[in-house]
RNA sequence: GCGCCCGUGGCGGAAUCGGUAGACGCAGCGGACUUAAAAUCCGCCGCCUUCGGCAUCCCGGUUCGACUCCGGGCGGGCGCACCA
């Protein structure tokens, strides 16, 4: 080998720089629609703009632009839009607390984003970015929902808020603090004002039953949204009021049990309670303490069940007995009719209810037509044979909902009904920094949508939230305008849509950008849809169950989009940890410190003992690892990593330390350790010199075997980085690689140095989706003149890869006791004879030989008596 | 309570279809270089030990063979939370 020319020392913040700075100058991620390469739209989930990126987005745009990156090597036509989830609560929140307008801290905010995601090296087509809070953007979202107001999709009804009767305000969930108002300590109050909703709920059943055929979805997400939406098929059942004055309906899922049934039980706010409260004062008594504790929903699940006899009875449909009529606590109004059947002998609620007030249990299910179900304890709830119940008894449960079913049909008592948990999408938020809801209330005309051609309704930008009620109910020059229809003054809604309206749609904008005509064009059909998308679990329900709604709507409108579907591919990656450390006052008040502050101290296996805070030496408590979060003080900001170990670093240790899907936890001597590696990777490549070319017939055994190392882990990587997405084991191959090479090179020449440029090449693609700036300027480094991103991912030679021999272990009895080289067409008894001959296994052959069982290519085991 | 997921060295993790448990990295220990330190390089590194034995939370099962499959426990995490 020729003596090598000097090499520059890594050097990650230039060579990242330049990088950088060269996917600018070429618009190296701007894509347009190739019908001659098949597309990949790579999405991962868009920020809120809060000023600074945290470790959670690095980690997840990481796994998003290493995917991109392997895609695009692959020949793939790769769409990485990015953008922000611009609307939302911190604006209105900095509003007040610094006096900013929230238009320009969040524009501000996302300038700030914006650098230190190009820092990171993502590769992102800029050119396609958006925030919500754009007029461009939000017009759509209200054109949609004027579309579906013409299509009966949504509607307006009565529904309650968090009321602040200090600011004089609606308050979200998350400014409800112990029952109190975040900011005036007030207690909070339940106000019912009317509010618009999407009709979720005519998709619920299209919204399930696609679930199944989401393969690319982890089970855990399908499973919440179909617990969420909590499908249940049931009868409705008619019991007749005693004074026959009307009937009273139920929902029930066991209409096997129904012989079992020994009075009903309403929800406090139930019509029934509510006319038995205005006789009986002990009825209005006990309605005024379930209003009382119905706010604290925490508590609700595990109160004790109470309720009320309202002094009126039902007819059983079937006996014709009559039963009482209780209100009870733990009926919910809005779910079902409001009333349930109950069965205390069969239901675990009722069952208890039933005990508190000696209400009679009729058993009627039996695990077997002559055995007896035990009930002192608790209710027997599995499903069995009917007894007790007439001419029902000895049916299983199916075959009992039907003839039950008919029985109440045939007397008009009762019919099948689908029932879900899923309530149908409140989507008016009393908030100024959102969309405004596109709907104009006319004295005489009633509700009108505004005309197409007025929109976009803007949202004035020059107001400044307080804290009191949103600054738009108090801006005459916003909701002071003429009826679209008949022109006369009208007023103009003031709320704004729920933010994850907006984040709703935004994958398929993403591929119309510019189009300021139509919502979507054709473009949409061709990225949609999207091939990956990757988030955070936190996602799993809401906003993935809304966007699959959004996707459903906007084909039900005559949109250009492709499929039911918006996302093939989802991959929810976990959360990033680090430990904790604090001390605990004498009253019990813990001060959290950060990790960087505190020094470990180990015993001499290296097994942490204690950790002393570095600024005083004193001993400060070892906590549990959690996720980062201001409130523990474990945040470790990106910024800074960057600037000392470089990007580079940082996503190859976010990709090396664990599998996507699994929380990760952050600790400082890990990235050191991959800056380490980075580092031998620089320097082993940089001092490559001009070898001769490869020539396979020269190679002798010894480079063989290092070549094949080579096109191994290039057939491993492949599959890691397609099939697995498992990053972590794809970068421990490239390190196992990287050992090996370098203990090869010692004075290295001829061929086996042609074998280790083989590698290095290797080494500097297959890494460069996830290190893509040394990669980028080790390939030039190799005498490549194009760009590393455009050159096409490495194939392994399978010629590399078949070896004359192969190594076995040789087990007796199962444990491992001698290994045998043979050759690899080597016949079954050619490889025993081999086992046989191993003097350490002969030792462990005292007695008959059993059984010999031959793996080709992996193992012998002798199975010998004992 | 119901649903889902997970338990492997001091630590993060690997073992992909039931076939060498602990790859790769971190931490630790020993050594080289150095006046010294840092950096770098080399070696050791599950436990008990002499051959060898024991080890993937515990107990059982299937199998020639189980981290992997099945049954029962124990422990941890996440989601839903009286949905009839």
């Amino acid at each position: 080998m020729n003596a090598p020319a000097p090499a520059p020392l890594y050097d990650p913040s230039a060579i990242e720089l330049a990088a950088q700075a060269y996917w600018a100058e070429h618009d190296a991620f701007r894509v347009t629609e190739d019908p001659a390469r098949e597309k990949f739209y790579c999405l991962s989930m868009f920020p809120y703009p809060s000023g600074r990126l945290h470790m959670g987005h690095v980690r997840n745009y990481t796994i998003g632009d290493v995917m991109s990156r392997y895609q695009r090597m692959k020949g793939k036509n790769v769409m990485q839009p990015m953008g922000f989830d611009a609307f939302g609560l911190p604006a209105e929140n900095a509003a007040i607390k610094s006096n900013v307008a929230p238009a320009a801290w969040t524009y501000d905010n996302m300038a700030y984003m914006r650098k230190q995601l190009d820092a990171l090296g993502l590769g992102f087509d800029w050119s396609r970015s958006f925030a919500t809070c754009d007029p461009a953007y939000y017009r759509w979202e209200q054109w949609l929902f004027v579309q579906l107001f013409k299509k009966g999709l949504v509607y307006r009804k009565n529904s309650v808020v968090n009321w602040d009767p200090v600011d004089h305000t609606v308050l979200a969930n998350e400014q409800v603090i112990d029952g109190r108002g975040w900011r005036s300590g007030a207690i909070v109050e339940q106000r019912e004002i009317p509010q618009w909703f999407l009709r979720i709920t005519d998709y619920a059943d299209e919204l399930v039953d696609c679930l199944d055929h989401l393969p690319g979805w982890p089970d855990a997400v399908k499973a919440q949204q179909a617990n969420w939406i909590g499908r249940s098929k049931g009868l409705e059942i008619d019991f007749a009021l005693e004074d026959g004055s009307g009937a009273l309906t139920v929902y029930t899922t066991r209409p096997d049990t129904l012989f079992g049934v020994t009075f009903v039980s309403v929800a406090a706010q139930h019509p029934l309670a509510l006319a038995a409260a205005a006789r009986d004062p002990k009825v209005a008594a006990f309605i005024d303490e379930t209003r009382k504790t119905g706010t604290a929903e925490a508590t609700l699940a595990t109160q004790e069940k109470k309720g009320v006899p309202l002094g009126v009875s039902v007819i059983h449909p079937l006996t014709g007995e009559a039963v009482p009529v209780w209100a009870a606590n733990f009926v919910l109004m809005g779910y079902g009719t409001g009333c349930v059947m109950a069965v205390p002998a069969h239901d675990e609620r009722d069952w208890e209810f039933a005990n508190a007030y000696g209400l009679p249990k009729k058993v009627v299910i039996a695990p077997a037509p002559n055995a007896v179900p035990d009930i002192t304890d608790g209710a027997h709830t599995d499903y069995g044979v009917l007894v007790h119940s007439d001419r029902f008894d000895g049916l299983d449960f199916e075959a009992a909902f039907v003839a039950i079913k008919q029985a109440l049909e045939a007397q008009h008592q009762g019919r099948e009904r689908i029932n879900y948990r899923l309530r149908d999408w409140g989507v008016s938020r009393q908030r100024y920094w959102g969309c405004p809801i596109p709907i104009i209330y006319c004295d005489a005309c009633g509700d009108v949508p505004v005309p197409e051609a007025n929109l976009p309704v803007v949202l004035p930008e020059d107001l400044k939230p307080d804290g009191a009620a949103s600054p738009l109910t108090r801006t005459p020059s916003f909701y002071e305008v003429a009826c679209p229809s008949c022109g006369k003054a009208a007023r103009r809604e003031t709320d704004t849509f729920d933010t994850f309206f907006e984040s709703s749609w935004y994958f398929a904008r993403f591929a119309c950008p510019g189009n300021d005509t139509a919502m979507l064009d054709e473009r949409a059909r061709h990225w949609l849809p999207v091939d990956q998308y990757i988030g955070g679990i936190e996602h799993a329900v809401l906003h993935l169950l809304y966007a699959r709604f959004f996707h459903k709507l906007m084909r039900d409108v005559g949109l250009p989009v492709a499929g039911d579907e918006p996302f093939t591919r989802l991959l929810c990656q976990g959360m990033v940890i680090a430990g904790t450390y604090y001390r605990e006052a004498a009253d019990g008040k813990k001060t959290w410190v950060n990790p960087a502050d505190v020094e470990v101290l180990t015993d001499e296996r290296g097994a942490p003992v204690s950790a002393v805070l570095k600024a005083d030496g004193q001993p400060v408590v070892i906590g549990g690892r959690e996720k980062m979060s201001k409130s523990k003080n474990n945040g470790v900001d990106p910024e800074t990593m960057v600037s000392r170990y470089g990007a580079d670093a940082v996503r190859l240790f976010m990709m090396f330390t664990a599998p996507p899907e699994q929380s990760l936890e952050w600790n400082d001597a890990g990235i050191e350790g991959a800056a380490r590696f980075l580092k031998r990777l620089w320097t082993f490549t940089t001092a490559l010199a001009e070898v001769p070319a490869l020539n396979l017939a020269a190679l002798d055994s010894t480079q063989k075997a290092l070549r094949r190392k080579v096109h191994e882990t290039l057939a491993k990587l492949d599959d890691d980085y397609g099939r697995r997405q498992t990053y972590n084991t794809a970068v421990a191959a490239c390190m196992e690689l990287l050992n090996a090479l370098m203990k090869a090179s010692d004075g290295a020449d001829g061929q086996t140095a042609a074998v280790l440029r083989e590698g290095a090449e290797a080494l500097v693609l297959g890494l460069s989706p996830i290190v893509p700036h040394i990669s980028h300027a080790l390939w030039h480094h190799l005498g490549h003149a194009g760009a590393v991103l455009d050159a096409p991912w490495p194939k392994a030679d399978p010629a590399a890869l078949v070896s004359d021999t192969v190594s076995l272990v040789v087990q007796v009895n199962g444990k491992l006791r001698g290994q045998i080289d043979v050759a690899k067409d080597a016949s079954q008894d050619a490889i025993l004879a081999a086992a046989l001959a191993d003097p350490n296994v002969q030792k462990f052959l005292s007695g008959e030989i059993r059984k010999k069982i031959v793996v080709p290519g992996r193992l012998v085991n002798l199975v010998v008596a004992t």
